[in-house]
DNA sequence: ATCTACCCTTAACCTAGCTTAAGAAATCAG
DNA sequence: CTGATTTCTTAAGCTAGGTTAAGGGTAGAT
């Protein structure tokens, strides 16, 4: 059952109880997801903390001009949500599409706040999975700054072998802020130096 | 007293009690801060949690080159610290300087961590807190892959009013990921195209 | 009040990364 | 297995923003 690889995942963090567990599990949706689906649409409010226990998503914003630019890769394991959206029940400005097919456990907003007053430890882990996303994206910001493209798509290999491997080059074009025509370039360029 | 003020704060999420707020208050440690001064130096590990009672401070980090980017600004009523270097004790490469003087109050590790453990509460308030934060830095993220420097700068404007008139526009600039020539002209022809 | 250290601006020239276009290769859905 | 859709690459020309250099203005420390 999938619903073992969340509950372990948790359990990472902090042991849970046999009656915290079956809480959880109360309230855990579990949902088959295909290639391309979209599990959030920009405009509607983001009703789920989502579980990937198999598949890819990506998250992603679009511009005055069309253009579409990756924020997050979220593979098994890991969690996925607008998370403003997701509190203040404001539309969201993003999208969650999966790359792959796959399956998700989700949790509703306000099964999610049940949880976190019934099982108070949960703020806990919570608050480090965020802090260690927040870690992360602050990194990727300063990286951003302080580096080229092709300091940038090396150092993107090397963080995410995982997604590297599975991911479409013009997806993590995206997601380093550059056109796949420069990413190819940058490519060859490395090839070439060594 | 400025304890007044971070009690305060923290109530604005939730109600603490009087023996909550007098744990909080015995390991507060108030500290005056000079114009320029470090309280975060690359290298160093993060000791504190660091509450801004009155000053404005700024996060950057320092590339090959030796150009400084900057990742945060904060000022009253918010708190600062390297995240992944205060929970890891790992050496931070980041930095943290005073631009004016001011007014800190400082929790240490140790202490946070007891204090998450006495008041579990705190766990839902830094929860928030840090939720708050990484909205904030995935808007930027986005922003930087999805406009100009032209309306990053009008939207910092916007954004953040009360730094603007604070900061030098060579700190912004640093901020937004751009040089201080570039902002000059950039403000220029925002001055002229109205 | 003065000296010093920043801070802001301008301008000429330069470059990383974008745009457009188009063909070849790979992958997906039926 | 096959057609349709995506993906990857190349190349020529372009532009947002960087670099260097230099002068004048402003604010902090003593």
């Amino acid at each position: 059952m999938s619903n073992q690889a969340i509950i372990q995942h948790l359990e990472s963090f902090i042991p849970l109880k046999g009656t915290e567990k079956a809480l959880l599990e109360e309230r855990l949706v579990s949902r088959p997801i295909k290639r391309k689906e979209k599990i959030l649409i920009a405009g509607e409010v983001c009703k789920h903390y989502t579980f990937v226990a198999q598949g890819c998503f990506r998250m992603f914003g679009v511009d005055d001009k069309g253009f579409e630019h990756n924020i997050q890769f979220t593979a098994e394991n890991e969690w996925i949500a607008d998370i403003g959206s997701f509190h203040s029940q404001n539309q969201s400005q993003l999208n969650i599409e999966a790359l792959e097919a796959g399956l998700v456990l989700q949790i509703k907003q306000q099964d999610l706040y049940f949880l976190y007053n019934t099982i108070p430890k949960l703020n806990l882990i919570f608050k480090v999975l965020i802090e260690l996303k927040y870690i992360e994206l602050q990194n990727r910001v300063l990286q951003n700054f302080s580096s080229t493209a092709e300091q940038r798509y090396l150092g993107f290999l090397e963080q995410y072998p995982h997604l590297s491997n599975r991911l479409p080059n013009t997806q993590i074009a995206s997601y380093l802020g550059i056109t796949p025509e420069f990413l190819s370039k940058v490519r060859k360029n490395i090839q070439s130096n060594r």
